[in-house]
DNA sequence: TGCGGCTATTG
DNA sequence: CACAATAGCCGCAG
């Protein structure tokens, strides 16, 4: 089959119409749309779903992140798509799966016993008689695993029959989805979500720009602060301290007088000013930190070609958020000022203001808490209620919402349940159901697994003190994991947005983005990115009322101040 | 060599 | 010092 000829047979389909595909560089496209597969042998298989997207522009459904990224090595952006894996990861929750398993679990095949690779190699190769290695199921149903490890690859007629699968996989999730409590909601976040997992293989293709001089400059400052001798000439008398030992530095400090449970940053913290040695440790750490970690190797195994790079996945962790590896969640600010393109180009930098309690308001529609997000800074408006100062009223919020029992924020609490008993009403029904150990479910439908540890059984005050952990769990991941899906729907939007402008996002982080453009362009890529937040806000937020706000400045380097 | 504990960094 | 994450070094068990 050639691509004119399935170009006529898809000629007068819908915009939108579900199309799944598989495919191999060098080896060809395979395609189903349930009813019909096809199978195209060609060395650029990339190609040919561009010529398939402009002229029909489809749901492409995909199994896993391995299509994209090799759409993402081919420059073809996908907007409009649907991950298996990913959408199983919202209806299963956790993240840890297979195709194999995700298969059997939306075909109701019992999971222990799913076939593993090792073994199954061994009775394939016996052959048994009615069995046809080339049909990707067993006669028990489930998937063969080695079909899924790359033996789909092999020839285009194995795609076709791979693709056919992937869109059975996805008509059972959409009657997974059929089945829920605000299905349309459910269906909008499997889309974000996929298309977020479109944007991570374009993540981990691209990689943030690095200036590597001024990180080998940051990284030879801290080389010359982290030397021992900074912190051990403080010492009377004078003694050999591991400073990397925490015990030996406890003890280090007691026989300077200082006795403390912990030798933990910010309890040092707090005497730094009169302790010369406190204060030479804790800077002997912060400069050992970015040798160890973001040190020359470091940039050695993650640079190339002017580009930092990690692994990035769309919904990893408790509730959903984004995750990376390389530290690019965590480069230290001291770092920041080497990220920075050349001079061609700038990085439009926009966050999201106090993403947290405005998603709150917007999954509990508390009338009063609601309000409270007209102003640019909500936690204005609730301390004026409670009658406490601003700071305290932000501690509060954020307790609330953290499940924090003691402290200042404890006294405040009972202000917010007054006030405000919507949003605190929900925050303590999920903190109550993960007490409990039932799943809780985010805003956006993705379900976020509680868990019963069996070593506490026979300890009450073990189980006690384990179910309270579940419950903050609980109650934060529906912030969290509804702050994440909004994130996602505003990233993608923002993606899709300034894609003509030859402007892309180069870093996700929670509540941030970068957004690498040309210079001549950066004026507009900062309007559209803070105008992609209104139309994120718009499509997600389950109460339109809400406001939700972002900084967004145009910069030279990650470090660079908000103007 | 793998793992828990401690510590750092970030949102 | 509550929620989430990645990642390093240490000592200790095997």
């Amino acid at each position: 089959m050639t691509p004119d000829a399935l170009l006529a047979e898809l000629d007068g389909r819908e915009t939108g119409v579900p199309l799944a595909l598989a495919l191999a560089e060098g080896i060809g496209v395979g395609l189903s749309d349930g009813a019909q597969q096809w199978a195209l042998a060609c060395d650029d298989p990339a190609a040919v779903v561009a010529r398939i997207d402009g002229y029909l522009s489809p749901r492409w459904v995909w199994w896993d992140r391995s299509t994209p990224d090799l759409l993402a090595r081919h420059n073809l952006a996908i907007d409009r798509c649907w991950d298996v894996l990913t959408v199983h990861r919202l209806l299963h929750g956790g993240w840890k799966t297979s195709i194999p398993l995700a298969w059997a679990w939306l075909n109701g095949l019992p999971t222990e016993s799913l076939p593993r690779m090792g073994q199954l190699g061994l009775l394939d190769a016996a052959s048994e008689e009615g069995e046809d290695a080339e049909d990707p199921l067993r006669p028990d149903g489930h998937l063969r695993p080695e079909w899924a490890t790359g033996g789909y690859q092999e020839t285009s007629d194995r795609m076709a029959g791979w693709a056919s699968l992937a869109f059975s996989a996805h008509e059972a999730q959409l009657a997974l989805f059929g089945e829920r409590d605000s299905p349309d909601r459910a269906l909008m976040t499997a889309r974000s979500e996929s298309a977020a997992e479109m944007l991570c293989a374009e993540l981990e293709q691209d990689g943030l720009p690095i200036n590597e001089a001024e990180a080998h400059r940051i990284i030879a400052l801290a080389e010359e602060e982290r030397e021992d001798e900074h912190v051990l000439r403080h010492l009377r008398p004078s003694q050999e301290v591991n400073l990397r030992n925490p015990a030996e530095v406890k003890a280090m400090l007691r026989r300077a007088g200082l006795d403390l449970p912990d030798t933990r940053a910010w309890r040092l913290e707090k005497i730094r000013e009169s302790e010369p040695l406190v204060d030479a440790l804790l800077t002997w750490r912060k400069a050992e930190r970015i040798a160890t970690t973001y040190g020359t190797i470091w940039l050695a195994e993650h640079v190339a070609d002017g580009r930092l790079r990690g692994d990035w996945t769309s919904s990893d962790g408790a509730a959903g958020r984004m995750t990376a590896s390389a530290g690019l969640h965590n480069l230290p600010a001291a770092m920041r000022s080497a990220i920075a393109p050349d001079d061609s180009q700038r990085l439009v930098r926009a966050d999201l203001g106090q993403i947290e309690p405005r998603v709150l308001a917007a999954v509990s529609g508390d009338d009063a808490f609601v309000a409270a997000t007209q102003d640019d800074d909500l936690y204005e408006p609730v301390a004026k209620k409670l009658n406490v100062t601003r700071d305290i009223a932000k501690v509060a919020v954020l307790g609330a919402m953290y499940g924090a029992t003691t402290g200042e924020s404890a006294g405040a609490l009972r202000g917010l349940q007054n006030n405000y008993p919507v949003a605190m009403g929900l925050l303590e029904e999920a903190a109550e159901a993960g007490r409990l150990g039932h799943d809780v479910f985010t805003t956006g439908g993705r379900r976020v697994p509680m868990w019963v540890d069996p070593s506490v059984s026979g300890d009450i005050d073990k189980a006690i003190s384990v179910a309270a952990a579940r419950g903050r769990f609980a109650r934060n991941a529906l912030i969290q994991g509804a702050a994440a899906e909004f994130f996602k729907v505003w990233a993608i939007t923002v993606r899709r947005r300034v894609r003509h402008l030859g402007a892309r996002i180069v870093l996700c982080l929670h509540d941030e983005l970068l957004v690498l453009t040309p210079m001549e362009h950066a004026d507009e890529v900062a309007s559209l990115v803070a105008e992609c937040v209104q139309e994120a806000a718009h499509y997600w937020s389950p109460d339109p009322r809400v406001r939700f706000v972002a900084d967004v400045s145009i910069v030279k380097r990650w470090s660079d101040a908000k103007d």
